[in-house]
DNA sequence: ATGTCTTTGTGAACGCGTGCACAAAGATGG
DNA sequence: CCATCTTTGTGCACGCGTTCACAAAGACAT
């Protein structure tokens, strides 16, 4: 999971646990393609496969919104699909700023996801001079001088940190100080907030960390897999390298 | 939690937890952090500040590993690092590939965050003719149809889909097809894969969507606040813009 | 109206993850 | 060598999340 939360004793908002907040929006995404295929009605079974879940897991979670499905028929797309996104917040407008307009920011500012979700992309902003004025994604990159500014003339409340990991935290400090109290953060540092102010973290080295270690958990298995049919020799990887690579200089308890 | 597993039933990989691996990559960072600086040892207590975990899980998640410290004085910072890399399989050498070179795909080529913890990228790989030789990040991208050579040639068993949403699915068929094992999705899709394969998703959208959540329940709660200050008006929840916005047309059981 | 059939909504059990609190272990000083 | 002090490693309890399994609810046909 690449989600770092910040201090939030396990709080069920209004009495939705967050783990069923973290899926709202993956049912949103499978209903919004039902919509656009002119589906009425799906059942739970059938969501569920198109989200990528167990279908009783997705019951649950809708039955913390309410009662919005009819027995023996299923759910109404459209319905369903006014409902979560009245429940994520997503039929209002969220302006947002991005703060650092290097490659990550500006795939950021060209992503599509955003805009189509009630997101607008109020600014972009970059500590660079250079950059400043220069359009990207058809908006114009203003300095980090202008950053309170812009934060308050739009009531900005979410705020995409995409800069070096060394500048995430000062920046993260004048987001908050200017009224920012949703931090996204891409920069690989922990973040420091004041309570009230969430904080979610995508760091794409961790997830390739994780996925490695998985993979030399294959590569064991696999190997001791060989070592009982020495026949089936697949991928010449290495000289046998087994999960644990050498022996462990301590013997673990 | 931008973690999207796809079908393994909790399974502790050889005794551990699932979240105690999300983590390690954390320790890891801080650690490595600490060693730059010639930091001899450090204390749970210290580590967990720098990672921004609890002192308690930190310890934990270190007893699942060995018992790599010392009472009375901590661990020590380079070898924790040693057994961490080992453990997460960053000893080894690992190839991956990026699929897709969008503003996305770009700005994983030029991350610097991969070929400092053991992945190298092999290749970048794009549908576009008119990318093809274009140099991003010092590699030239190649066409599509080099994938399973390319796959094959290089051992690669990680790969990352940073396409469109409708190119991700076939993709990740010809990736898998040609022996990869692990999959690092950033298309705004739910993928299908054979079992044995694991799959990680990344979604810039679903992140923005959780933090809106939280944020217009900040909102919903700060009114509710004001309202009670000026009169003392009590459960005037109905007629009030809180965080429910208007009347479910659907009463809850 | 009645029965059958489909699908929802949920009570209950279970398992994983977290955090507390403390005993064991070792360092350090006298 | 003994006492004290620091910090680890972990047993235990608790709470959240997941899954099962089924009763209740409604559609639909007769």
């Amino acid at each position: 999971m690449a989600t770092g939360r910040t201090h939030r004793p396990a709080t069920r908002s209004r009495g939705i646990p967050e783990a069923t907040v973290a899926r709202l929006p993956l049912y949103l995404r499978a209903l919004t393609g039902l919509s656009e295929r002119s589906v009425p009605t799906v059942s739970s079974e059938e969501l569920a496969a198109a989200a990528g879940v167990n279908s009783a897991k997705l019951r649950k979670d809708f039955s913390y919104l309410g009662s919005y499905g009819t027995r023996g028929v299923g759910y109404d797309v459209e319905y369903l699909v006014y409902q979560i996104s009245r429940e994520l917040g997503l039929t209002q407008d969220w302006p947002v700023v991005i703060v650092g307009i290097g490659n990550l920011g500006a795939a950021l500012a060209n992503y599509g996801g955003f805009a189509s979700r009630g997101f607008r992309v109020a600014a972009l902003i970059d500590a660079d001079p250079a950059m400043a004025g220069k359009p990207v994604a058809g908006i114009p990159v203003q300095h980090s001088d202008e950053l309170e500014k812009i934060i308050s003339d739009n009531g900005v409340s979410i705020g995409v940190i995409a800069t070096p990991a060394g500048a995430a935290q000062p920046v993260c400090d004048r987001l908050v100080a200017a009224g920012v109290t949703s931090i996204l953060n891409f920069a690989p540092t922990v973040l420091t907030v004041p309570d009230g102010v969430d904080v979610r973290k995508v760091d794409l080295s961790i997830e390739l960390q994780i996925l490695a270690f998985h993979e030399q958990r294959k590569a064991g298995e696999e190997a001791a897999a060989e070592a009982a049919h020495p026949v089936a020799a697949h991928r010449g990887d290495s000289t046998e390298q087994g999960p644990d690579g050498d022996v462990p200089a301590v013997m673990p308890a």
